[in-house]
DNA sequence: GTCTATACTCTGATAGAC
DNA sequence: GTCTATCAGAGTATAGAC
């Protein structure tokens, strides 16, 4: 408290004007990041094609995490740190999230274009295989962001192709 | 340290007689979880064909982690709380491991059985999907491990191939 | 709304007796 | 090898002046 109210400019009893406790804090940031999250994607999500839906999703979800690399840190590292009730605040609406791209899936599978043993289970590891993205990238490395989403979304689309 | 003793069933500062303080407690933990990873792979994993060693390596590693989650638990979240040469260590055991599943992509490619454009980023992606398992699997879920590890490899298999 | 001052608790780590 | 006692520092949070 006392490093972010150094960073603010003010002292650290000053913040307590804000929030009544340090977890109310961090519970708003990452409740705040997963709204931004969802509300990013509603934008611009539309009604194609299964396949075209989940190309915009793949590389959505990069670009999205990669913009914000310290709030996707915070999330998946002080997750644990909240207690229960806003615990299962963030986790309901990371399986909000989680079931957009499900839904994906589900409609593909409806269409005859994917071919998933398991919808819920291909959700959750695409998802894993995506952000993980945020351990390894630099900006300035070997791959533009660009390039990152067209062999992801290579993958992803295979994988859940027959 | 006061609860690690209260475990144990000693004081506090009798840790010190086994380890110089904190970080090095942790340190020893991490590098024993990845030592303890990389032999047990070394041990099972065989020369045979890419995709039979792919499918081997995909079971193993859901198989290996599941069996410890507090320890994967730990190397995730308490890397970053290591000094920049013990993290290297850990990050360069690391390394090696995925090396292992690069080899087998790479092999795979070259007797033209797998399709990859990028067979470092097929490695981490394929590792992140499969380490996000211990994020939600619970002991009598939905799935046994059985069929977890066909339904991960039937994705793996999939993303890597033509 | 912010500051100063401080209470209280917890932490990692050490010293010295046994 | 273990315990008791303790230190120094950091943590969150509150009280009261301005």
């Amino acid at each position: 408290m006392r490093q972010i109210a150094a960073e603010v400019g003010v002292q650290a009893g000053a913040l307590y004007l804000y929030t009544p406790d340090k977890e109310t804090l961090l519970f708003e940031l990452l409740r705040s990041h997963m709204d931004e999250l969802i509300a990013a994607w509603q934008r611009q999500s539309d009604q194609g094609a299964p396949q075209a839906r989940l190309e915009a999703f793949v590389r959505f979800h990069i670009a999205f995490n990669l913009d914000r690399p310290e709030a996707v840190f915070l999330s998946y590292m002080e997750l644990r740190n909240l207690g229960p009730e806003k615990f299962a605040v963030i986790e309901q609406l990371r399986k909000d999230y989680e079931t957009q791209l499900e839904q994906i899936l589900k409609d593909g599978q409806a269409a005859k274009v994917f071919v998933a043993p398991d919808s819920k289970l291909a959700t959750l590891a695409i998802i894993a295989m995506l952000t993980g993205v945020t351990t390894w990238y630099r900006d300035g490395g070997r791959l533009s962001r660009q390039k990152i989403g067209d062999i992801y979304y290579d993958m992803v689309r295979k994988a859940v192709s027959a």
